[in-house]
DNA sequence: GGGGTGACCCAGT
DNA sequence: TACTGGGCCACCC
Protein backbone atom coordinates (compact mmCIF):
# COMPACT_ATOMS: atom_id res chain seq x y z
CA UNK A 1 0.00 0.00 0.00
CA UNK A 2 1.82 2.89 -1.31
CA UNK A 3 -1.17 5.17 -0.11
CA UNK A 4 -1.16 8.15 2.10
CA UNK A 5 0.22 7.47 5.78
CA UNK A 6 -4.03 7.81 6.15
CA UNK A 7 -3.05 3.85 8.13
CA UNK A 8 -0.26 5.42 10.05
CA UNK A 9 -2.08 8.80 11.11
CA UNK A 10 -5.21 5.93 12.24
CA UNK A 11 -2.73 4.25 14.43
CA UNK A 12 -1.04 7.15 15.80
CA UNK A 13 -4.59 9.14 16.75
CA UNK A 14 -5.56 5.53 18.38
CA UNK A 15 -2.26 5.44 20.26
CA UNK A 16 -3.32 8.96 21.69
CA UNK A 17 -7.09 8.40 22.87
CA UNK A 18 -5.94 5.11 24.30
CA UNK A 19 -3.82 7.75 26.94
CA UNK A 20 -5.85 7.59 30.31
CA UNK A 21 -6.55 10.78 31.43
CA UNK A 22 -4.14 12.04 33.96
CA UNK A 23 -1.20 10.16 32.29
CA UNK A 24 0.98 10.89 29.36
CA UNK A 25 3.66 9.64 27.13
CA UNK A 26 5.95 10.34 24.71
CA UNK A 27 6.49 11.38 20.94
CA UNK A 28 9.44 8.24 20.80
CA UNK A 29 7.06 5.88 22.23
CA UNK A 30 4.24 6.47 20.64
CA UNK A 31 6.54 6.30 17.39
CA UNK A 32 7.70 2.92 18.22
CA UNK A 33 4.22 1.41 19.00
CA UNK A 34 3.51 2.99 15.67
CA UNK A 35 6.09 1.61 14.29
CA UNK A 36 5.46 -2.22 15.44
CA UNK A 37 1.81 -1.86 13.63
CA UNK A 38 3.10 0.14 9.98
CA UNK A 39 6.61 -0.82 9.96
CA UNK A 40 7.38 3.14 9.63
CA UNK A 41 7.48 6.47 11.23
CA UNK A 42 9.45 8.30 13.77
CA UNK A 43 8.92 11.08 17.12
CA UNK A 44 9.27 13.44 14.14
CA UNK A 45 6.67 12.14 11.67
CA UNK A 46 4.21 11.43 15.04
CA UNK A 47 5.08 15.47 15.80
CA UNK A 48 3.83 16.12 11.99
CA UNK A 49 0.84 13.65 12.08
CA UNK A 50 -0.19 15.35 15.63
CA UNK A 51 0.19 18.93 14.11
CA UNK A 52 -2.08 17.83 11.08
CA UNK A 53 -4.40 15.39 12.51
CA UNK A 54 -3.96 15.29 16.63
CA UNK A 55 -6.96 18.08 16.94
CA UNK A 56 -9.56 14.95 17.74
CA UNK A 57 -7.12 13.21 20.18
CA UNK A 58 -5.88 14.88 23.81
CA UNK A 59 -2.46 15.84 22.00
CA UNK A 60 -1.91 17.15 25.06
CA UNK A 61 -0.95 14.37 26.66
CA UNK A 62 1.80 13.67 24.60
CA UNK A 63 5.27 15.61 25.46
CA UNK A 64 8.77 15.04 24.40
CA UNK A 65 11.41 12.72 25.77
CA UNK A 66 12.43 15.70 28.17
CA UNK A 67 8.57 15.85 29.81
CA UNK A 68 7.89 19.28 28.14
CA UNK A 69 5.22 20.13 25.99
CA UNK A 70 6.04 20.29 22.44
CA UNK A 71 7.07 24.27 22.38
CA UNK A 72 4.64 25.14 19.59
CA UNK A 73 1.33 23.82 22.07
CA UNK A 74 3.24 24.17 25.56
CA UNK A 75 0.72 26.92 27.19
CA UNK A 76 -2.07 25.21 25.67
CA UNK A 77 -0.32 21.75 26.65
CA UNK A 78 0.41 22.89 30.42
CA UNK A 79 -3.23 24.39 30.90
CA UNK A 80 -4.59 21.16 30.13
CA UNK A 81 -2.72 18.54 31.81
CA UNK A 82 -2.61 20.43 34.62
CA UNK A 83 -6.89 20.33 34.40
CA UNK A 84 -6.76 16.83 33.69
CA UNK A 85 -4.37 16.13 37.44
CA UNK A 86 -0.77 15.31 35.47
CA UNK A 87 1.73 15.75 37.95
CA UNK A 88 4.24 18.54 36.77
CA UNK A 89 7.58 19.88 38.04
CA UNK A 90 7.36 23.43 39.75
CA UNK A 91 10.51 25.03 37.28
CA UNK A 92 9.04 27.79 35.44
CA UNK A 93 8.83 25.42 31.93
CA UNK A 94 6.45 23.02 33.84
CA UNK A 95 7.44 19.25 33.05
CA UNK A 96 5.38 16.10 32.86
CA UNK A 97 6.76 13.77 35.53
CA UNK A 98 6.69 10.76 33.12
CA UNK A 99 7.95 8.85 36.37
CA UNK A 100 4.87 8.99 37.79
CA UNK A 101 2.35 9.78 34.65
CA UNK A 102 4.93 8.28 31.91
CA UNK A 103 2.13 5.82 29.79
CA UNK A 104 3.09 3.63 27.71
CA UNK A 105 0.71 1.65 25.01
CA UNK A 106 2.08 -1.60 25.76
CA UNK A 107 1.24 -1.38 29.58
CA UNK A 108 -2.58 -0.74 28.56
CA UNK A 109 -2.93 -3.82 26.07
CA UNK A 110 -1.00 -6.95 25.89
CA UNK A 111 2.57 -6.76 24.10
CA UNK A 112 1.40 -10.37 22.46
C1' DG B 1 12.98 14.62 -8.98
C1' DG B 2 15.35 17.83 -5.58
C1' DG B 3 15.49 20.70 -1.51
C1' DG B 4 13.56 22.53 2.73
C1' DT B 5 10.65 22.19 6.83
C1' DG B 6 8.77 20.31 11.25
C1' DA B 7 4.14 19.67 17.97
C1' DC B 8 11.43 15.08 17.87
C1' DC B 9 15.45 12.23 19.92
C1' DC B 10 20.13 11.13 21.30
C1' DA B 11 25.00 11.96 22.22
C1' DG B 12 28.64 15.15 23.13
C1' DT B 13 30.46 19.42 25.29
C1' DT C 1 22.13 20.57 34.29
C1' DA C 2 21.64 23.27 29.87
C1' DC C 3 22.96 24.10 25.07
C1' DT C 4 24.51 22.47 20.29
C1' DG C 5 24.86 19.51 16.38
C1' DG C 6 23.59 15.53 13.62
C1' DG C 7 20.16 12.07 12.40
C1' DC C 8 15.66 10.70 11.62
C1' DC C 9 11.06 10.18 8.50
C1' DA C 10 7.13 12.02 6.00
C1' DC C 11 5.05 16.00 3.67
C1' DC C 12 4.94 20.39 0.72
C1' DC C 13 6.72 23.58 -2.97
Amino acid sequence: MREVAEDYVEVVLDLVQQIPPGRATTYGVIAEAAKESTGRGSARTVGTVMARYGGGVPWWRVVTASGAAADRVAGRAIELLRAEGVPLTSHDPPRVDLAEAGWEPWEDEPQM
